[in-house]
DNA sequence: TATATTTGCAACCAGCGAGTTGCATATTAA
DNA sequence: TTAATATGCAACTCGCTGGTTGCAAATATA
């Protein structure tokens, strides 16, 4: 039952969460306006986040602010960061063909 | 059962098979042999990897040669760089905050 | 105090996902 | 031609996932 961020970012509603709360803290009620589903079913999504680390909470009286936390995100970017230089180089290499070919044009 | 490229990039196996063949294409007996799991199982990471098109297959008589797609993976740093300013500022905040405490420590 | 609001937890359910085994097909090797 | 190899497809199982509803607890409001 051990989740990571990876499995975290792979529902397309937690998705939509995290961009919601990526510009500012929210409670659970006031996430679940934005979705279609129940605030049950929001508030498991936000468990999830939550365990994973994606998020944290914020306790306010009765309420609670959960915000995003980008330092778990940039595990993602982390992991992604060999593959990147893969395509920054096939794009170069797309860059110097056109650049090849366009004198030819003319 | 339409799946995205975070879905795909959820599983673990997926994950290590894309590190894989970051380097070279390999035949999904080749690639079977690294996993403790039967080839079948690796097969079917190998279709959902290949149906999101992260990877691209390349016919060799009766072998099947995949090969990494990183346009493809360039979809995830792209969903992820709104996110990549956020912590980068965390960041230099941070920066900031040690420069500022260090002087004080001397 | 009594009522309404916010939230979490538990139980349940349908469907998907990852695994297995078995079989069919196509290509290479003997 | 016959046997071995490489691969995909189908059927099946089992556990997890995302959804629901119902309920309890805590805080705010009347």
């Amino acid at each position: 039952m051990k989740k990571d961020v990876f499995q975290a970012i792979a529902d397309p509603t937690r998705r939509a969460i995290l961009t919601l709360m990526m510009t500012q803290a929210m409670t659970p009620n006031a996430l679940a306006q934005h979705f279609d589903t129940s605030r049950q079913a929001v508030s498991k999504h936000i468990k999830v986040l939550a365990e994973v680390g994606l998020i944290k909470q914020e306790l306010s009286g009765r309420e609670i602010y959960y915000h995003f936390n980008p330092k778990k995100m940039k595990q993602i970017a982390d992991w992604l960061e060999p593959f990147r230089q893969l395509w920054e180089s096939r794009l170069n290499q797309l860059e110097t063909v056109l650049k090849n070919i366009k004198p030819k044009k003319s």
